[in-house]
DNA sequence: AATGAATGAGCATTCATTCAT
DNA sequence: AATGAATGAATGCTCATTCAT
């Protein structure tokens, strides 16, 4: 969606510009995000940005699209063959390790998941790439005899989507706030929760084995 | 927050304020909502909503608080004596109710609740309210043998009210959609999601009967 | 000038909003002078002020008029028996005493006559009465072989309300800023400045006694 | 203080701005100046502005700079050499000139020097270069026995400049009244005035010559 | 293609004045 | 006469977008 012209800049020039937009939406929004700040902290010219995008709105939504797919090269790949419950637990996992290497694109990521960003419905409709990943996920689990077949696939999805949010934007959140204190504890600090999360999921939705 | 002059006015006016507000604020967000239309809306002078309120920001909050207020005021007293698997059923029910009576109001609130309006941490604190609320009914489940005793106070919280707000979003989300249909199906039409959510937190949740 | 409803007020009401106008006009002159804060300060209603006056601007000249004649009640009577020289040098040693009685209105007083605020020629016109007064001076004085009838009595006037002017703001600036030790000095250290001024008078305006 | 942007401006359109926001600061003062007003006569947007000054406020201070330094640049080198009387008599004359051929640029610089406008206390720093080089021109006269030793330099001072300034802002008020006779009568008309404020002043400065 | 100055619509806020009580 | 809420015109400033170089 932006022009050619900034598929001609060198990769590196492309990831500052991108990098510089993440920064200034994840710290005002996309209303009071600056046009000007971006193009600053890019190191480029105000002008140039509409050389590679149409507006405004173009650029906040292609810097949505390159945040999730900068993670998905580098992450989601490993996550394709597993179930349900180890993409579950794995897709925590790489949430942690991405606010350690990349703070600002996973918070961003992360709000931009959480709909805070009320810009465009095509934002929304790039989720729902993931949530169909879920769905197939889900599909799988209920052939297989891992997951109770009498619940609407969709509601699964609600359920198991919703709890992980809440547990990520909990992380996040101590994340954002005390930096230090979230890099010093190292992921074991947080596996516990993990797996507590874990616990109640899959009881909620796995198949009753007793009785 | 707001002035003593706002409580002044007569109920019927103040409410027009406030609704005004909110409609506002849902259609275009904290940043973009126009105070000017907000007062034509109200039927008021422009510099009236600074005779009432010091500034955008306070206008703001205060609709928040309003619109939270109403609803307690409202619906929230039944709710009261309930264990905590029927409060989060009686929730979704309400909810339910709310959005046919007060489609604008409950929409804006869920925006609110989902963090949309990045505006003032204060907007945060007065969610921890509904936060403390649910950790109640947990506790006091753990004591009646509702529920599991091996987990968290904290991640059962978030993993309850993560999965519900999910399925709120979901069904608000048709209602601001389609609100025509939304309306012609009646409550039974989302009656049956509603259960089956509860079944998988119940689930998720309870104490193992079983083995 | 302000409406005869103003007239009607106690005396001590009167003077509490005039001092209050006072304040006000000082502190930020008359385009940035709150009509708001005047009534605050004054104790009365923002519209009581607009029974008593057509409008800021009236308000202002009856302000500016009410300190002249404050000062000229209080302190001018003595001097009308004077010579030029007497009454310059009683003319700076009372403006002494009226800043160290009435900082404020002297203050005020003295920016209106530097014509620090625009508002209206007739603040000009109300000083004309001083000009015509030492004009009446200085024709006395050269009748009686006071001062030298080779110069213009016009420019006579202007060189002695220039150099006098500079002093009093000279000294007016060091009280307004260290008020404390303006006020522990006394009149005396101020009597050697004064005293030195009215050299340069004399020689400068003085019939030429040499030769 | 200007941003750069004003400074990569033709001088032209440096100048139209500066005229036009002389113009406007002189006609309505600070507080009421218009910067809409300013721009629209400076042939220029009003967002142009912006990128040449951080707010009004710099504008003003600028205009006065530039005020200052476009006579400066125009008169004041002429004066360096002269002594304290000659270049009171020159600076007289000059200010005939100024007003003759600048109106408005020099009756604003008027108001500055009266103190007309009450921005900021950096005007008043400025004007502090001015009365150094009074000082100085003081003192070296008291060097070569032109000036008696027996009065302050600071009061010296003051009397000089306190009787020029009435006797400039007498003309200069016939000047911006009734520009045309003004512009008639030629600088002779006022000569003779002139002469006698100098007689006047070295009256009173000189030392004694007789006795 | 890159630049950054120019543009002007848009908006929150102020405040003198009016007016209903 | 006194009150103080209601009014809305007025204005400084921002910033996404355009455009000349």
């Amino acid at each position: 969606m932006p022009k050619d012209t900034f598929f001609n800049l060198s990769d590196e020039k492309r990831e500052k510009v991108m990098r510089a937009a993440v920064s200034e939406f994840l710290k005002h929004g996309f209303e009071k995000g600056n046009v000007g700040a971006i193009s600053k902290n890019a190191g480029i010219a105000k002008g140039s940005l509409y050389q590679y995008f149409e507006n405004k709105k173009e650029l906040f939504l292609y810097t949505v699209q390159w945040s999730s797919e900068f993670f998905i090269r580098k992450y989601d790949s490993r996550l394709l063959d597993f179930d349900l419950f180890d993409y579950a637990y794995m897709n925590f996992r790489q949430m942690y390790e991405q606010v350690m290497a990349e703070k600002e694109l996973a918070l961003f990521l992360q709000n931009v998941i959480l709909g805070k960003y009320t810009v465009d419905d095509s934002v929304r409709a790039m989720l729902k790439a993931a949530d169909e990943f879920v769905l197939r996920l889900i599909a799988k689990g209920k052939e297989n005899g891992q997951i109770r077949k009498d619940i609407d696939d969709d509601l699964l999805a609600l359920f198991l989507t919703g709890a992980s949010m809440k547990i990520k934007e909990s992380i996040l959140e101590r994340a954002s706030a005390g930096g230090r204190d979230f890099l010093a504890g190292g992921y074991e600090a947080y596996d516990g929760e993990i797996k507590a999360m874990m616990e109640l999921l899959k009881n909620g939705m796995g198949e009753k084995k007793c009785l």
